[in-house]
DNA sequence: CTCCCGATAT
DNA sequence: ATATCAGGAG
């Protein structure tokens, strides 16, 4: 057996253990919810995207209504995720095409999601492994990309070639689960800035490759 | 590659 | 002051 193969079947069971209910921590009730909340999840907390949606989701019920707002309104409702105009625009033409091409409703397939405006793999892999409970893929964000890099299992940089080596290296049936414990080692332990490498239940699998400051 | 946006951590 | 934050488009 491969040494990262060997690797990968240890950093399952220990994020097993430390994550035992990973999920995405974003708040949503329909497909739809979840898949404007993943966009202005960008670059933004989820805690501030959770406070927005509160009040974004009972306005907005339907793509229809995304569909037909005024831009500038959206942009005020949108202002507190950073990225407003940007993110405004992209949920409307979004909501646009979905009434125009899918009768308003969330398309359940890598390929016709990713033709929607604002939406790349790792968006459709958040709505598809989440909402729909498909292993479409491997979400990798920042954080999974970041902590795959440090851990040694891949020296890729952008996301669809580190997506790739991934599934590769992970059985399909963890891909779900993967993503999100991930995202969460990354978020409190693996952080960016002075990782916590000595509470890390994956230390003595990481090569901490690019990493700089520990804090032991 | 840059740009979009602003809050927070360091 | 600068890096970073559940990214994606041009």
């Amino acid at each position: 057996m491969p040494t990262s193969t060997q690797n990968v079947q240890t950093i399952l069971n220990n994020l097993k253990q430390a994550y035992p209910n990973a999920k995405y921590e974003l708040d949503w009730e329909t497909p739809l919810q979840l898949l404007v909340a993943t966009i202005l999840a960008a670059q933004c907390t989820d805690e501030r995207v959770n406070k927005v949606t509160k009040t974004l989701f009972p306005k907005y019920p339907t793509a229809q209504a995304y569909a037909e707002v005024d831009i500038l309104e959206l942009e005020e409702d949108l202002k507190p995720t950073g990225f407003y105009r940007n993110k405004a625009k992209t949920v409307k033409s979004m909501c646009q095409d979905l009434v125009e091409r899918y009768g308003g409703e969330v398309p359940k397939t890598m390929d016709e999601l990713v033709t929607l405006p604002g939406v790349a793999r790792k968006t459709a892999n958040v709505v598809l492994n989440t909402a729909f409970n498909m292993p479409s893929g491997i979400i990798v964000d920042t954080h999974v990309a970041r902590v795959s890099q440090r851990m040694g299992l891949t020296k890729r940089k952008t996301p669809e070639t580190i997506e790739q080596e991934l599934m590769l290296l992970v059985p399909q049936e963890e891909w779900t689960f993967w993503g999100p414990a991930v995202v969460l080692h990354g978020r409190y332990t693996c952080t960016a800035k002075k990782p916590k490498c000595s509470e890390c239940v994956l230390k003595n699998v990481c090569e901490k490759i690019g990493v700089t400051t520990t804090d032991n």
